[in-house]
DNA sequence: TGAAATATCAATCCAAAGATGTAGGACAAA
DNA sequence: TTTGTCCTACATCTTTGGATTGATATTTCA
């Protein structure tokens, strides 16, 4: 299942030099896992992923200045391939997500057994997603709460869907930032037939101008709901 | 672990006759399970839904007509607690993405062995979010793509770095729809001022008028940087 | 068929938005 | 102290946007 090469090149993060020291101990017993690196600090930890290039980065997301998630965008952004497995004291729903929105591959508990975090690093090093399944309940709770709020904004009395075809046309260019010359040249339609396209949106979207009919548009799924007559 | 109220309740939708009459020889097999209804059609689902209240849905996301995913939406939005497993001949990760995105709690191949059928109804049952490792995987894979295209705007050559605070300020207020007077109101400013400040950062933006600077905004996670200054 | 909704276009008027130039005071950095 | 940036403010002018009314052709559907 693994790779030919070697040992798996892993570097640890963590500001906390006890727990460091403690996971730096429990990896190397492992006869397929080696430490490249060891930091407390996250800025030097980024260098030292430039330099040594890890296959495995573990990282500590609770810590002061420059934070874990920082640092996990940092190295995300370097594309080098590293795999991220994040670290953390907390449970926390929101920190969580907000580490695999980054781009984590995994996230691990510090009060776990070790033998989690081992097979933690086993999985990602082999291309999945590693999280233990306490932490994936939260992150589909949270991952689904924050969904609900924005598929009952798109359904409900949704003003939008008093709109004619036409209206919805001339909407879609204004949410594109055309002005009515703009929108005229593209309907092929005279400026003042916009005009009175644009005036009728007004008022059945209850706004009083072109921006706020644009926010409308935006904040109620407009654009989802075009694309949903194609993509659904 | 379970209940101690008698069996668990759970509701079938499949179009395809032949698998629904399966699954459901395969449920009534287990004997904390029963199942309180079965049809072919989404629609008739929903209704037995409402009628029977059942604990758990399972539902085929690849039907025609009224689809998987739309029953999926509209059994959560009843509202009544119902757990919904979608079935589905496809591992497709915008198909398990979407599915989650709508409230599923689990996620299970046609192709995949009775025996995980069953044990996806227990975590489900038990208040888990079950997706088998093949799929979460996918789904990771999917919600990381998604949100790096987002992140990846954000910074970059992102014009709203050349803003003033006070700029930003105005910028937040014209992306609430705020036409000038407004937002001299807000800002205890003159209206002339508030001039002076959209035009530069018309300038800044390199657009031509508020909807554009709006647009710009939206799109290059104006929004989210705010929000960052408060609760990263 | 006949009523209702839709799409088109025009004229007019007023308000709002945008462009441009100028300028004083606060404040920080060089 | 000087230089530069930022926030404030005003005047002026042009352009665009928005409201209203009215009109005609086409389509939709009961």
């Amino acid at each position: 299942m693994r790779e030919f090469r070697g040992k798996l090149r892993i570097l640890l993060i963590d500001d906390n030099s006890d727990h460091l020291r403690g996971v730096k101990e429990l990896i190397s017993l492992e006869s397929n896992f080696e430490v490249v690196g060891a930091t407390t600090s996250a800025n030097l930890g980024i260098n030292l992923v430039k330099k040594y290039r890890p296959d495995i980065v573990l990282t500590d997301v609770n810590m002061p200045e420059k934070d874990g998630l920082q640092a996990i965008q940092d190295i995300e952004r370097l594309e080098l391939g590293t795999k991220i497995i994040a670290l953390s004291g907390y449970d926390d729903a929101d920190l969580i997500f907000r580490a695999m929105k980054l781009g984590a591959k995994g996230y691990v508990l510090k009060t776990m057994a070790s033998a989690q975090l081992i097979h933690a690093i086993d999985e990602v090093a082999a291309g999945k997603v590693y999280l233990p399944s306490v932490l994936s309940s939260r992150f589909f709770d949270y991952f689904q709460r924050s969904f609900k709020e924005e598929t009952s904004a798109m359904d409900a009395e949704n003003l939008l869907s008093y709109l004619t075809a036409r209206e919805e046309e001339v909407l879609d260019l204004l949410t594109q930032g055309n002005n009515y010359k703009g929108i005229a040249g593209k309907l092929f339609i005279s400026e003042t037939t916009v005009k009175t396209h644009v005036n009728n949106i007004f008022q059945k979207l209850q706004v009083n101008d072109r921006t706020q009919a644009v926010l409308y548009a935006l904040n109620n799924g407009f654009a989802n709901k075009r694309r949903a007559k194609l993509a659904v």
